[in-house]
DNA sequence: TTGATAGTTGACTATTTAGTAAACATCAGT
DNA sequence: ACTGATGTTTACTAAATAGTCAACTATCAA
């Protein structure tokens, strides 16, 4: 599943072939169909066991102790510097594996994208829960709070998409000042990060 | 360029084989290769080919004639019912072409990313012409014309990618809505298209 | 020790795919 | 009609790829 996951991400879904997979998991093909019918079935698999590490890493960005807008604001951090990691170690900003994945099969898969879907909403969640917490602590005005979490989930997977089609890291510095501007947050609060340009 | 377009963009890179271009443009493999090299070369071509068409469209949607933020609004709803055309006619929403091939092939390939970037690049440009307009006519407070554009542009192309993932074309409904919250602009304007939820 | 179960392997086939090269077709200019 | 230039097609090769299967091996409980 690790074999098959960094192929399709460092690659695309399409690229990967199932020998590709079984060398580089040091594995022959009759073993792999003796576990897995077809790539899109290992592919589903390993999108679920990729999941749950990124899960935990969730949680605790957006942990209920921290205060709703540092919590975006950790989330857009730790976006740079994961990609900026993946770039350091395979040459390539990669940005997000499930929207690449879903983006390239949804017209010939049904299983994947709709496991992605899930994985997106979920994801989103995090968003609309943080945006409540500033609407009700008043640090924001987002009566919206789910529409704003469409927004900012759009916008944050176009993002990455950029910042992979362009390999490019800079893309990702906007993503705080422009989550807090959709969020209409005053500017006084972000100001020691950056402030010429 | 009409067959490996329609291929690409209903499928993927990946999926698209030369002998499928070929069978679909009723053409031998031979003559292919007489003016090809490979798919990324065809690809390439097509890319320029179809975006003639497109720009064309855009500077009709963003006419210098038409109010700024009418311009950002007549967009929204272009692409809503471009891709109403193309799910009717082929079942799938499909996204934007260039963006959603730009992710799949940009850790393979250097020259479609870059003819891609450009692409987004001019792209961005109209709404930034657009945003500046409305800032100067005093309709939006947007200093930052460039940085709202890019904004905007991510946007749309995460919320295009969204839609072709989840097959869905409501998830488009959102865009003009959000355009507007992400500028600033008052809601009176925009109230008469729906108000209630 | 044995027997059964789970897992692995190498060798195989059939198909698809990229790419090539020579023969063939069309046609404008002479 | 002849010629050269521009395409087009047919037929081909070599490699890649998906998928199968019988034989083999490891593990472990009885």
């Amino acid at each position: 599943m690790e074999a098959v996951s960094e192929l399709i991400w460092t690659g695309s879904y399409g690229s990967t072939t199932i020998d590709h997979i079984c060398e580089k998991a040091g594995v022959k093909k009759g073993s792999f169909y003796y576990f897995f019918e077809s790539k899109a079935d290992l592919a589903l698999a390993a999108i679920d066991a990729g999941w749950n590490p990124i899960r935990a890493e969730l949680d605790a960005l957006f942990s209920a102790s921290v205060p709703p807008l540092e919590r975006l604001r950790k989330y857009c951090d730790y976006n740079y510097r994961f990609q900026a990691g993946i770039k350091a170690k395979c040459g390539h900003v990669l940005g997000c594996p499930q929207f690449s994945l879903g983006s390239e099969v949804s017209t010939q898969d049904d299983r994947l994208p709709k496991k992605i879907q899930e994985i997106l909403e979920y994801t989103r969640r995090y968003f609309e829960s943080a945006i409540r917490d500033a609407h009700n602590a008043g640090l924001v005005d987002a009566p919206d709070a789910a529409a704003k979490s469409r927004t900012l989930l759009a916008y944050y997977e176009g993002l990455l998409t950029q910042a992979r089609i362009q390999n490019d890291l800079e893309v990702l510095r906007e993503a705080e000042r422009s989550t807090f501007q959709l969020l209409g947050v005053k500017e006084t609060q972000s100001a020691p990060v950056e402030s010429n340009k």
